[in-house]
Order: structure tokens, then C-alpha cells, then sequence
DNA sequence: TGTATCGGATACATTCCTGTATCGAACGGG
DNA sequence: CCCGTTCGATACAGGAATGTATCCGATACA
């Protein structure tokens, strides 16, 4: 990629975290559809000249951008499944994990403007299933811990299935989310899914979520 | 809306339902956001006349064909949900609302594409909301009369509990199905956790879904 | 069949955005 | 402290898409 090493880079690490922030932002309110690069300039305080500079195409800009904020929120996610000791308690888990996948409404904005674009371009959806294929592993690693002290209803299959069953169930309410805004009520209603998928029916009845 | 009757109306909507087509094509193809109204034209065989004496914009186009294509998959579903008789056999229900719900998925990339828009748009997402509220109570309905039958989970609380969570579930499926574009593996995987949703954790387990 | 209205094509002006080329200023190394 | 390099701003040209205004052929109705 790059012919020659870089002799400055101070500068143009600050410029560039700029325009990836601005973008979010712009994103976020706008749709990446709808988004001119000028915008994004525009918003993070410089001319095209430094998009340019930094970026060849908004696509490249976007992806960067998504893989940032990605990896960031899948390291939150993973100090949260580490959180407690070796073994069990698996609603605790839960709720802080719920805690920090539902953090954003823009986050999943975003996210799901980016969904929408890795679903046309299968060079972007094998990084994304990537980062959703680790995530996965990391919930299945946690449940993998827990097991005997919490039993994982048979229809899943193992703890891989049953993570696969965690991340749909996140999706699920994602999409939910996005349409009524309601984070509290979208994180309650989280738990009490992935309740409802990772335990063997006995939990308490929580009040009908009727909206 | 129209102030005077229309007089002709033949001709009208046959270019109407033809831009409604080609429009749903290209926007599967390349997604709302990348779009023009030139090529929708182009695709139906019109010009941009034509279109704009149909529709204001590419965004009321959009919404009118979004309507079209989720009040027949609804009618789809609903007829899939009434098929059998009054009571009993879940699963089989299960199975043909699957069967309909993730049939094509042009339609799921469109889809999640008014989803995005919806979610910027309170008007819009109004609807989406009013769709997903019908489709809801429709299982909800199913769900209730096969209730003596079929036991349902405690902690996903009524009826409208496990409807919401059904439509979660798909949700969820969906947003893979996506990226992995593999409907077969979908459709069983959807199956598989609305089992594990429906019932209370006695169903045999299925093999292992790693991907 | 005649005719008034409608539907769609064409042409045009305009706006917006992109990409590149050039320039000046900031920066880091010596 | 000076100089070469790099970063970002500015200016420019080109292209693309939009919306409107106008025109002609098609259609329904008497």
C-alpha cells in the first residue's frame, strides 16, 4: 500500500480521526447514501482537499470508519463477558453486554447503513461476517464457561449455536430499535429474549411488553 | 391529493406498475441510496417524464412500492398462519410462514433499505411500525388459539410476548441472511430458534449451525 | 368520428458533486 | 535555523442528476 514510509504523520492522524468523527456524525444523521463528501468536509472543518488527501472514495472513508468503531464496541463486549470470575452467573452477563451493545442509537445507525452496503458488495460482507463471526466466538467462549452451572436448552445445539441464537436475537431488537427509539425498552426487552433463548424456560414471567 | 378526478386511468396505471417494478430491480441491485430516477426510467424502458407525472419524488416512489410488496408478503403470511384448522400444530405453522417470509431476498435487500430510510424519517417509520404491528398481532392471533395446545414459555409473558419475539427472530435471521446470502441455511436456522423461542426447551436438538 | 384532456417524451437551465492540478504553509530532520 | 517534504486549501473543468416547461401522440367520452 504505501511506496514510501511516511515521515509525517502527526498532523494527518489528527485530520483523519477529524474526518472519521465528522462522518459518524453526518452518517448517522443523514444516511451514507445521502451523504456528499463535501459534507463530511464540511462538518469536520476542512476542504475536499484533505478527504482527498486521506481517503480516495467515501466507501474507503466509510469502511474505515465502521471498522474503527467495530472493533472498539467488540472490545467493550468482550471486557464485559470478562467482567466477572471464572464461571457463572450468566444474567449478569447478559445485562452488561446488553448494557453496551445498546449504548448508541447512531452506533446502529450506522451499523446498519453499513448492513445494508456489505449486503451489495461481497468483499465488505466477508470482513463484516468477520467481525460478527468473532463476536459470536466470544459469547459462545463465555457460555462455554458457564456450562454446568447453567444448562443451555438442547434445540440451540451447543454453545456455538446458541451464540449464533444470542447475536440473531441482537439483531432482532436492533431493527425494532431503530424504528421506535426506545433504547430503555429495547434493552429489557433484550434481556428478556436472550432469557428466554438461554435458559430452559423456568425464569420468572416479566411484565407483557405490548407497545 | 387529486384535485380533479382523473379521467384516464389505463394507460396510467400500467406505466405506473411497470416504474413500480423496474424501480424494485434496481433498487435490489444497487440499494435506494445509489440510485437516480434516470435509471429507474431506463429499467422500465420510460422517460423521466413519465416518472415525474407519476411521483414527486424517487422517496414517495419508494414508499409506494414498499407498501405494495409488504401488504401482499402480509397477505402471505396471514395466509399461511390461517391454513390449517382452528387449532393446533405449531411447528407446521412455523414452517409455512418460514417458507413465506424468506423466500427472496431482492425483497429483504429492499427491505432493510426502507428500514434505514424509515429510521431517519419519523413519518415513514410510523408506517414501518404500523406494518410490523399488524404482522405481530396476526401471529399473536395464531399463537392464541393454539394456546391449550402449546405451551409457551413463561418468560416471554403472553401471546403479544412471543408474537414480538417471533418477529425478532426474523429480524435477526435476516440481517444475516444478508451477508451470508444463504436462504437454505436461513430458513432452517429461523426454524430452529423459533422452536427454541415457542417452546418450553423439550424439542430434540438439531445439529450444530456453525458457519 | 371529433375533440378536449391526459400522459409521456424531449429539451433546457440549473444545481450539485466529483476529481484533479496547483499552490502556499506547516512540519520534521539535519 | 534552514530546507525538503508533506499536508491541506483553492481553483478549475467536467459530469451527472434534478426539475420544469413545452410539445405531440394517445385516449376517453360525446
Amino acid at each position: 500500500m504505501q511506496e514510501t514510509a511516511r515521515r509525517v504523520t502527526r498532523r494527518r492522524a489528527e485530520t483523519r480521526a477529524r474526518l472519521l468523527d465528522a462522518a459518524f456524525g453526518v452518517f448517522a444523521a443523514k444516511g451514507f447514501g445521502r451523504v456528499s463528501i463535501e459534507e463530511v468536509c464540511e462538518a469536520a472543518g476542512y476542504s475536499r482537499g484533505a478527504f482527498y488527501s486521506n481517503f480516495a472514495t467515501l466507501d474507503e472513508l466509510f469502511f474505515a470508519l465502521y471498522q474503527e468503531r467495530a472493533d472498539l464496541i467488540a472490545a467493550q463486549v468482550a471486557d464485559a463477558l470478562a467482567e466477572d470470575g471464572p464461571g457463572l452467573d450468566v444474567p449478569a452477563a447478559v445485562d452488561r453486554v446488553t448494557e453496551v451493545l445498546l449504548l448508541d442509537v447512531d452506533w446502529l445507525l450506522v451499523k446498519t447503513d453499513f448492513l445494508v452496503h456489505a449486503a451489495r458488495d461481497p468483499e465488505v460482507a466477508r470482513v463484516l461476517l468477520g467481525h460478527r463471526a468473532r463476536l459470536r466466538e466470544a459469547v459462545a467462549d463465555r457460555l462455554f464457561r458457564a456450562r454446568g452451572h447453567t444448562e443451555l436448552p438442547a434445540v440451540l445445539g451447543d454453545t456455538a449455536g446458541a451464540a449464533h441464537a444470542v447475536v440473531a436475537a441482537y439483531d432482532g431488537v436492533t431493527t425494532q430499535l431503530l424504528l421506535d427509539k426506545d433504547v430503555e425498552h429495547a434493552r429489557s426487552w433484550l434481556k428478556q429474549l436472550l432469557t428466554a433463548l438461554l435458559t430452559d424456560g423456568g425464569a420468572p414471567a416479566a411484565p407483557s411488553t405490548a407497545h
